[in-house]
DNA sequence: CGAGTCGTTGAACGGAATCAATCGTCGTGG
DNA sequence: CCACGACGATTGATTCCGTTCAACGACTCG
């Protein structure tokens, strides 16, 4: 979820907390109560559950631009753990403050339901792009989703590497698909841009 | 989202209408004045999405109990196709009834920001399994999830092929493993439920 | 100037997809 | 009522391709 759009709405008339934490330095617990949801300025922090036999599994890393923990606002308690990944700098919104935003007027409620329904749309399609097994027709396929349809070129923000991963694949294979897309002329890459050729990998 | 709940919600006091579909039948198009939200009762909606060139890449398949095109609420016109995949029975909830509902009280808002936020945190977890290679440890990392801490049974309520699908796996592969870790007594298998034995697949 | 990271390519390995075949069950219609 | 088809569940054999390990150049930043 975009951080600009979430403090747009939430810092209204209202302090919001910045806070710094060290890699390893808990942000909540499972079974706290929910008095804050956060967004991640700078870092990453790794939500995590407890299972059987004290057991913990990853249950989402949420990175720089992220906000976290949205569904605490509707639950007494945390169910589950939130522990700083690295050193990471947090945006703390109050719970109490950030319902009465939402019930001061529809206009508000509806800015925060229009930002969880588009986000996600973006993770079922994210999910979507997974369920492509070949490594080529995943990455072109992001690319045809990101291009607009009417301007082929992709501007590529975030290094390679970073985009490699949430795609799910190893950096090296998409460095690779990825020059092998531009043999075969499918692709043309510049500095900061990728320009779809061909709508079509055949 | 679970239709029930969304039916409880957006079918008070009001006309829900529920259409059916024929394999192939268009539900809305992209470009379309939005003036509905959806929910898949029966068989399999395609969203998908005109990109360059008039080439379409898939979206998203919405399943039976899946509701979709909730961010048309706050948008003027679909962004998508929506195409049923099979013969499909679906409920359609009038956009301008639903915010009506919606702006009626903040319970009703809350309620659906809970919904969404809740599917959100879904989604973010179904993402992050995904980011585990091994076929066998994705499987029993789902499994912990599905269990709770208290009580190690799992009550499975699907298809296992279709338990495969949404883990990204080939069904052949998700019974192999399955059958792997019964073997190695990590888990036992009885009609409807699994039953994680150990914490750890070591 | 050195440490760290991104971007890139090569080689080898391993594991999941795929193709294939079988069995059981359930529903359906002749 | 039974034959048939459809589908889920299961196991075997094979193939393929994405991961992994490795090494290197370019660049940035302190």
């Amino acid at each position: 979820m975009k951080i600009k759009l979430l403090d747009d709405l939430f810092s209204k008339s209202a302090p919001m907390e910045r806070r710094d934490y060290e890699a390893g330095d808990p942000v909540f617990s499972q079974g706290d109560r929910a008095l804050n949801i956060f967004a991640v300025v700078e870092g990453q922090v790794k939500l995590e559950r407890y299972t059987i036999e004290g057991r913990s599994v990853l249950l989402h890393a949420a990175d720089a631009g992220e906000s976290f923990a949205e569904a605490s606002l509707f639950s007494d308690v945390y169910h589950c753990n939130a522990i700083a990944a690295m050193p990471s700098r947090i945006n703390i919104y109050p719970k109490d403050h950030v319902l009465g935003i939402l019930r001061a007027g529809p206009e508000n409620a509806e800015m925060f339901m229009a930002l969880l329904a588009s986000q996600v749309r973006v993770l079922r399609t994210r999910l979507e792009l997974r369920n492509i097994l070949s490594a080529k027709e995943r990455i072109f396929r992001y690319l045809l989703l990101a291009a607009s349809p009417e301007n082929p070129e992709v501007l590529i923000s975030v290094p390679l590497k970073q985009l490699a991963t949430e795609l799910g694949l190893a950096h090296e294979t998409f460095y690779r698909e990825l020059a092998s897309l531009e043999k075969d002329g499918i692709i043309e890459r510049n500095d900061k841009t990728i320009k779809i050729l061909r709508a079509s990998i055949i």
